[in-house]
RNA sequence: GCGCCCUUAGCUCAGUUGGAUAGAGCAUCGGUUUUCUAAACCGAGGGUCGUAGGUUCGAAUCCUUCAGGGCGCGCCA
């Protein structure tokens, strides 16, 4: 419940009870009615379609009816102090002051839930997983932090959610990995040169990994691969996830769970969900076509268990078993989804890179498929990272074909910039990240100009011997806001709103977006004192308005309560 | 060939689930500092919202056509 949402049931109910009198037959239009901040440059506090929309539910003219409406909402609102129709039938309204400070008295008793809309579901979101065959690199991080920010958002606006990561420790991949490793074992105890082959892992964390494991385990038997195969799958997977974990902590990111695909397979998780797609005649024994396009050279006509995913909207049906028979990663996932599914959320979100998008339609078949239709999964893709340096794209001038590193990032790069900045853009347009910009301090780099009007929030509130957690009293009886004050007070109201959208949408980046333009508000009136000497807000090191102090206040406050979403610090002195 | 995403100012991008004269930053040009952080602020110019249709009181937003760019199209993970 966001704190204007009362005034849009009042004006709701209102249009209810006098629906005969407005001759409006159709009042189910009324839940896409919204009441919002109108643009800054039109100077009041609220805006309302609530004409446009019912004119057209009703096939009558915005303009006569929103004459009515508006003689309506002066009789009975009192907390109105005007409303006017402007454009093609909007109603802008404007507070009475006591109306005003009633807000800005609930603002500061909220203070650090101010914007939580006290919602209650119960989400889970999967992020990261990337496979642990290797470090994080820059294709990752961003989905990382969309999915941290993204879940810290959903938990400040109410709701319960859990991060969790999905192991893929199954799987040729792995095989591979952990054949690197022992490889690298036999090199440091033998003396064997590893040999560069193809699908071998050949990256300078394998050699780490290796030696790990001979400090822990010096007497292991390296005789053979398989018979210790159990042994050091356990221990190259726990070591590498290890390394991933450290460089989330890095970028301040924890997950609360993870899930290991080859425990699903194991315990038969995997097993049970496929049966029960059996059950429904979902899943059949049989044949698939060739794929089109590409020939691929292990392809091959045998008997075996197909998902009839196209019955859900999947362009084709997929397999769930390889040509040996075991299980094929969909089928892991299938199993994967059924689990989720199981734990009761209302909502499953998946966090996916660009190079996932063709996984969508098939796995989204599948929980539709497990859960009757009941649940649905939000697949959400991070576009790729274009690294730049100085206006020019960014290559490490290590070897050929090593990537980039979240490592590396952070060797140049502070967690704080980073966080800010892969959420500088929607999550569905590439993103260019250009080290030296989020280096600068300007007003070109979002993150210090936001850290900047806090630190002088903080300056502020210093010379003044003030405590900034202070509980002030508004001044009720000389409550008269200047035009700048006024429109950073209403910015301040749409905070709430924001979080709504931010959340509703699943677009974190409306927070960083806010943020931005809260600041320039701020700063734009902060400079207006270097210029006239009545927006001063100090005389002799004291505060001439405390209301103008107390708006202040409620900038700090919403300035916190944002960057802790996206969890990027805020230095009191800069 | 198919699917998903994108196309808005010279450049990089927002745009509140169909609304007001389409907004920011950078770049360009011009201005502001004895006084709360000038690491900032103020002003100016700059647009056929990729193209062509459609839906309606009203479209950057929804539908269709076409063009351009990105990602993907396994019985890999």
């Amino acid at each position: 419940m966001n704190i204007f949402e009362q005034y849009l049931n009042e004006i709701k109910e209102l249009i209810i009870n006098n629906a005969k009198k407005l001759e409006l037959d159709n009042t189910n239009a009324l839940k896409s009615v919204n009441l919002e901040i109108p643009p800054e440059k039109f100077d009041y506090d609220l805006s309302c379609n609530v004409a446009m929309v019912m004119a057209k539910a009703n096939k009558k003219k915005p303009e006569h009816l929103a004459k009515n409406i508006q003689a309506l909402l002066i009789e009975n609102l009192k907390n109105f102090s005007k409303v006017d129709i402007a454009g093609p039938g909007f109603l802008n309204i404007n507070f009475k002051n006591e109306a005003l400070t009633e807000i800005i008295n609930k603002i500061i008793k909220k203070k650090s839930n101010y914007g939580s809309n006290l919602k209650k579901n119960k989400y889970n979101l999967e992020f990261v997983s990337a496979n642990p065959t290797g470090p994080l690199h820059v294709g990752h991080c961003r989905g990382a932090i969309f999915g941290d920010v993204l879940s810290n958002l959903l938990s400040f606006n109410g709701n319960k959610v859990t991060k969790e990561y999905y192991v893929n420790d199954h799987g040729n991949q792995i095989k591979n990995f952990v054949k690197s490793v022992f490889l690298r074992l036999r090199e440091i105890k033998f003396n064997e040169k590893f040999k560069d082959k193809k699908e071998l892992y050949p990256g300078d964390y394998i050699i780490d990994i290796a030696k790990k494991i001979i400090e822990t385990k010096p007497r292991i038997n390296l005789k053979n691969l398989d018979d210790i195969y159990n042994e050091l799958h356990k221990l190259s997977i726990n070591l590498s996830l290890d390394m991933i974990k450290n460089d989330l902590n890095k970028l301040g990111i924890k997950h609360d769970i993870f899930i290991f695909e080859n425990e699903l397979i194991k315990n038969k998780t995997v097993e049970k969900a496929v049966n029960k797609l059996k059950d429904k005649k979902f899943v059949i024994e049989g044949y698939l076509e060739e794929p089109k396009g590409e020939e691929k050279k292990d392809w091959k006509r045998i008997k075996r268990l197909i998902f009839k995913s196209s019955l859900f909207g999947d362009d084709t049906d997929r397999a769930l078993q390889k040509n040996d028979g075991s299980w094929t990663y969909f089928a892991s996932d299938v199993g994967y989804h059924s689990f989720k599914i199981s734990r009761k959320f209302n909502s499953l979100i998946n966090i996916l890179g660009a190079d996932h998008t063709g996984y969508i339609k098939r796995i989204n078949a599948a929980v539709k498929a497990l859960s009757d239709n009941k649940v649905i999964l939000d697949c959400k893709v991070c576009q790729l990272v274009k690294l730049y340096k100085k206006g020019k794209p960014y290559k490490m001038s290590k070897r050929a074909g090593d990537f980039i590193t979240v490592k590396d990032l952070l060797s140049e790069v502070d967690k704080d910039s980073i966080r800010f900045m892969m959420l500088s853009r929607s999550n569905d347009v590439e993103l260019d990240f250009d080290f030296s910009k989020v280096l600068e301090k300007n007003k070109d780099n979002q993150v210090f100009y936001v850290q900047y009007c806090y630190a002088r929030i903080n300056s502020l509130f210093r010379i003044l011997k003030l405590d900034l957690n202070k509980t002030f009293t508004i001044d009720e009886k000389n409550f008269n806001l200047n035009i700048y004050e006024r429109k950073i007070l209403r910015k301040v109201f749409d905070w709430s709103k924001t979080i709504d959208l931010a959340s509703f949408k699943q677009e974190p980046h409306r927070i960083t977006f806010y943020l931005y333009d809260l600041a320039t508000l701020f700063h734009s009136y902060w400079s207006k004192g270097n210029e006239d000497e009545d927006y001063k807000l100090v005389k002799d090191g004291k505060i001439k308005q405390l209301n103008s102090l107390i708006i202040i206040q409620l900038v700090a406050i919403v300035i916190e309560n944002g960057m802790k979403i996206l969890g990027v610090s805020l230095p009191k002195k800069m």
